[in-house]
DNA sequence: GACTATAAGTTCCAAATAGGAACCAACTGT
DNA sequence: ACAGTTGGTTCCTATTTGGAACTTATAGTC
């Protein structure tokens, strides 16, 4: 199975990894939610080369996580801006940068810091459900498969 | 710079990539949570190639997200397990699939659905500060910056 | 005793992708 | 006329991946 195909896949991991999966993709979504909107910023801030960028935001483009929007014309320039679809990965990031901050940071410390506004501490996120509004830890969480693909996903063991 | 390089970056979430972030790896740890431990397992299920499943499994291992235990001697046998801090990768897990589910999903709807055990209803998991317990929005997160790095994290604009 | 199977890899080669640098197009400003 | 800006594309080399075969150490079967 050659990677660019997980997306057929039936896994909802496989098929969002196959969008943002890809090296240099989360880091560009960072910026993304850090306010960078243009190519050059990107590049300059990524280090990553400039048509591993391309790729990478032509597909951000096409998997609907990222509009690209002319901000001006003559000449015709255009910017990558987050989709409400691509908002929606933010919980993502936070918690690969929290765990990053908790278990890889140097001598210096975390990077950032991330406070919540409301009560003012750093952040620790942690999951809850939104019907209950209870704190959800990973052993509350009891998976069930589609019966189109039994027996297919699950380990039976 | 190359991407074998990025854990050099003052940046958690980038840190936190050069471990897990390559392609497969995710994959590789969902199968973990899924209770799949051993070499040809992950590959079976995976189809990943058996080299690169290798070399995943060894940054995954000396990056202290999985450990590497044997479950027999003669002939020697090794299995991999999540440790305390691989097991604190689930949100991000949670998050990726949920966002896939609730985006990706064909025909034939998402292929697993998790449950919150204590309420009996679907999933949708969101943030919680683990402070206050309140609900976080993105827009409730206020970043700052380590002035360590004073200048060469945030954009200024 | 010879053969087969199992598990966890390693080795080999061709094909695809990444890194680095230069180039290009369509303007604007000096 | 010339340099600068922006958002790429093109070229070449080096690294990584995909696919398949091979290896090692042992247990079980004929």
């Amino acid at each position: 199975m050659r990677w660019q195909d997980i997306d057929q896949q039936p896994c909802s991991l496989a098929r969002t990894l196959a969008i943002i999966g890809d090296n240099w993709t989360l880091l560009v979504l960072r910026d993304c939610f850090m306010g960078v909107r243009r190519f050059d910023d990107f590049q300059q801030r990524l280090g990553v080369t400039r048509h591993v960028l391309s790729d990478r935001l032509r597909k951000l483009t096409e998997g609907g996580v990222l509009d690209k929007v002319a901000y001006q014309e003559r000449p015709l320039r255009h910017e990558y801006r987050l989709t409400a679809m691509g908002k929606e990965l933010y919980p993502v990031i936070v918690h690969l940068a929290q765990w990053g901050d908790k278990h890889l940071a140097g001598e210096h410390g975390a990077p950032l810091t991330r406070y919540h506004r409301q009560c003012g501490e750093p952040l620790e996120a942690q999951l809850q459900c939104s019907h209950c509004g209870d704190t959800v830890k990973p052993t509350d969480i009891r998976v069930e498969e589609n019966p189109y693909w039994a027996g297919q996903i699950l380990v039976n063991s």
